[in-house]
DNA sequence: GCTGTCCAGGCTACAGAGAC
DNA sequence: GTCTCTGTAGCCTGGACAGC
């Protein structure tokens, strides 16, 4: 663990450690003791926590778990992973009504497999802790069933009335008086269609008023529909292509549960993700700075700063307002041809940054080049105090031109002609 | 009958190629 | 320049099949 970086543990973290439980997980639900237990594992994996080492946890998992939207560090949630997996299944009960297992599964909870109703007591299964967990997903703000929609083939399992194959709702709420009319309430669209005319089935005729409005916006909503000789299916609606996937309802999960801080998370892919990732601790004030130790409560001989020895060693002094950091700033800045200004802190910096104008690309290859240097500011102040060699400071920023030259430049550029950018090393 | 290997099916991330 | 698709890498288990 120790020979892997930051970017190295978080891409395991997602990759592997978030899909060794999925066998599992794509059947049952997951009880909340047993996901405490394995996202602590992930916790303590990504911050290179062993039990003997007792390393101080920096990385917050609510923040790591947390949507980059929302200033987190994207790493969805395996309670999200699992609740995913599990609505895959209604998904397939809906898709493949006629299978055995749904069939089964009819017989035993009926023919709308109790989906949305609350099961009974005492009574459980893997179908009615789905059935359950899609119930508590909706009370807690997330209805999933609404992004269920139909999409009308051939209109032959479609019921008109009831269903909900539109995205403004059910026919029979917008068109209250038609359906007052409607002898066969259940009918499907395909048999509708298959009549001498749309009032065939009617009770009587559409009088004047309402009723008639309603009958003349309803013959237009009808005419509009075009059969295939396709059945029936279900779709999904929160991606694009109608089909359904865990990623969808994970990233919709976590969006609504997890908290938002306030800053989204500034991923550059420019750059690699141990720099990416360290940019988010300056972000959230997650690094091992001394003002930090000490605060922890952890017993260090001095909280000045460890690169020019004066000021406290925070986030904000070692990265911008050090003088070390000011002169990187400035050499950056006159590199770019950007006019000069004092950051304080990372919110400053972020809100200048979006103010200069500059292309998108452009600007996204400046911002890898702050983060590079800011990655090499913490491997240098690292350096000068656990090193018995010093670095040296002469060529610190010849060192910032030229790896984030070839790591971001050269590599933006690489990538437009589809090859393998360059990448800084360690 | 046991054991080992391969593949399928569920997911992830990333890189590269190609389309628009 | 951006988006989408494809391929490869990783994790798990179960089932099919070949070889001993």
């Amino acid at each position: 663990m120790k020979m892997l970086s930051v970017g190295g543990r978080l891409t395991l973290v997602k990759s592997v450690l978030g899909s060794m439980p999925i066998f599992y997980m794509s059947m049952f639900k997951a009880p909340a003791g047993i996901l405490k237990s394995l996202e602590s594992m992930r916790s303590h994996f990504l911050n290179g926590h062993d039990s003997a080492s007792g390393k101080v946890i920096w990385l917050s998992w609510k923040k790591v778990i947390t949507p980059r939207d929302k200033g987190g560090l994207g790493v969805a949630s395996l309670f999200a992973l699992n609740r995913g997996l599990m609505f895959k299944w209604v998904w397939r009960f809906l898709n493949q009504g006629s299978s055995l297992w749904a069939r089964v599964i009819k017989a035993i909870h009926g023919i709308d497999g109790n989906i949305g109703r609350v099961p009974r007591d005492g009574y459980n299964s893997c179908w009615s802790n789905i059935v359950k967990e899609v119930k508590y997903l909706s009370e807690k703000g997330i209805d999933l069933m609404k992004y269920l929609c139909i999409r009308v083939g051939n209109g032959g399992k479609t019921s008109l009335w009831e269903d909900i194959w539109r995205v403004d709702g059910r026919l029979r709420d917008k068109f209250p008086r038609i359906y007052a009319l409607e002898s066969c309430k259940s009918i499907t669209i395909g048999d509708k269609l298959a009549q001498p005319s749309l009032q065939f089935s009617f009770r009587r005729m559409p009088r004047g008023g309402v009723e008639q409005e309603q009958y003349e916006l309803f013959v237009q909503e009808m005419q509009q529909i075009i059969l295939t000789s396709l059945e029936d299916r279900w779709s999904w609606c929160l991606n694009g292509s109608g089909e359904y996937t865990v990623a969808s309802v994970r990233s919709l999960i976590d969006d609504t549960l997890c908290m938002d801080y306030g800053q989204r998370t500034r991923w550059n892919e420019f750059v690699p993700i141990k720099v990416n990732t360290h940019v988010w601790k300056v972000m959230t004030n997650s690094l091992a700075t001394r003002f930090n130790l000490s605060r922890r409560g952890i017993d260090i001989a001095s909280i000045s700063c460890g690169t020019c020895d004066q000021g406290v060693e925070t986030v904000s002094h070692l990265f911008f307002r050090c003088d070390m950091a000011q002169q990187v700033r400035r050499l950056i800045n006159r590199w770019w041809m950007v006019p000069d200004l004092v950051t304080e802190s990372f919110e400053d910096w972020r809100i200048w940054v979006s103010n200069i104008r500059m292309g998108s690309k452009t600007k996204k290859m400046f911002e890898g080049v702050y983060y590079v240097a800011w990655w090499l500011l913490w491997m240098f102040r690292n350096k000068k105090l656990f090193e018995v060699k010093g670095p040296s400071k002469a060529t610190f920023f010849d060192d910032v031109v030229s790896r984030s030259f070839y790591g971001v430049v050269v590599g933006a550029k690489s990538s437009s002609l589809g090859t393998t950018s360059l990448r800084i090393g360690t």
